[in-house]
DNA sequence: TTTAGTTGTAACTTATCTCGTTACAACTAA
DNA sequence: TTAGTTGTAACGAGATAAGTTACAACTAAA
């Protein structure tokens, strides 16, 4: 199991759009160019983003603009922009309740998920779309 | 994405086996009654907690044990047993290296993404067996 | 030696998700 | 009016998940 790969093209989207909307129009054609993919796939991942109030996209003329300050934009933002889980397990739905462990295995295992969700979460909070965008100027 | 609803069946398994194994014999059909799935489901994720190094299985005669106290079996040790990918994310392959951002973008990310992983990961290294099987007598 | 219960595994089905593709209506500045 | 763009529907190929049936191989006990 892996999470989809919208998470690592969003992100290269919004860096993108980071360090090109005032210099170019930052199409779906020019992102499906730099990140080598179908303009399609470009085009769902900048509805989710758009739908997640991260950027705004221009109809008809085209050309996508962050709609917040790069330091206000987290991996975790974008993470829920693209992945619409709420839980990161799937828990086995019936377990039986006349085992004494299928009777507790859901308040035995519900809380620790939650702490290990969290604890990734918390991770991708920490991380700004403005130090991606000074790590990627650092190695041009 | 979620992940497989393995890891919370092969939790399952190890608490029974843990909670059972010095009274009755815990076959694959005692388990699949427990967890209330088919016991080809349960030998499956028997085989790969067995090949992890986790329990025992006895042919012919049947039943599991554990190879371990449950104080030295981690939920990451159960979660790298049923899960093989070695990333969590799954990375666009072939961004444009004419691209600043494209030709950037991995090593701008893949020490991140790392991060991420190892904070999941070291929070599933902190929750024993031992301490969910307390947890479980608790609401028992 | 036979038998009953069990494991290991293959094969198949159904459902869902991902990624890519083609197609086209609707929009907007020039 | 036109060219370029977005939004979206529809489709296909491939992967994975979860469940099911079937059966060979094994082992303790009768």
């Amino acid at each position: 199991m892996q999470f989809s790969s919208r998470f690592t093209i969003a992100t290269h989207i919004l860096l993108c759009i980071a360090m090109f909307e005032n210099e170019q129009k930052v199409t779906s054609n020019f992102l499906a160019g730099s990140i080598n993919t179908n303009p399609v796939i470009i085009r769902n991942i900048l509805g989710l983003l758009s739908s997640a109030g991260i950027i705004e996209i221009k109809a008809g003329i085209g050309g996508a603009f962050l709609s917040k300050p790069p330091e206000k934009i987290t991996l975790l933002d974008i993470f829920k922009a693209v992945e619409k889980e709420e839980s990161l397990f799937h828990f086995h739905e019936s377990p039986n309740p006349q085992c004494p462990i299928g009777r507790t295995i859901h308040s035995v295992m519900d809380g620790k998920i939650e702490t290990i969700q969290s604890a990734m979460e918390n991770e991708m909070n920490n991380i700004t779309l403005s130090r991606l965008l000074e790590d990627a100027k650092k190695n041009m």
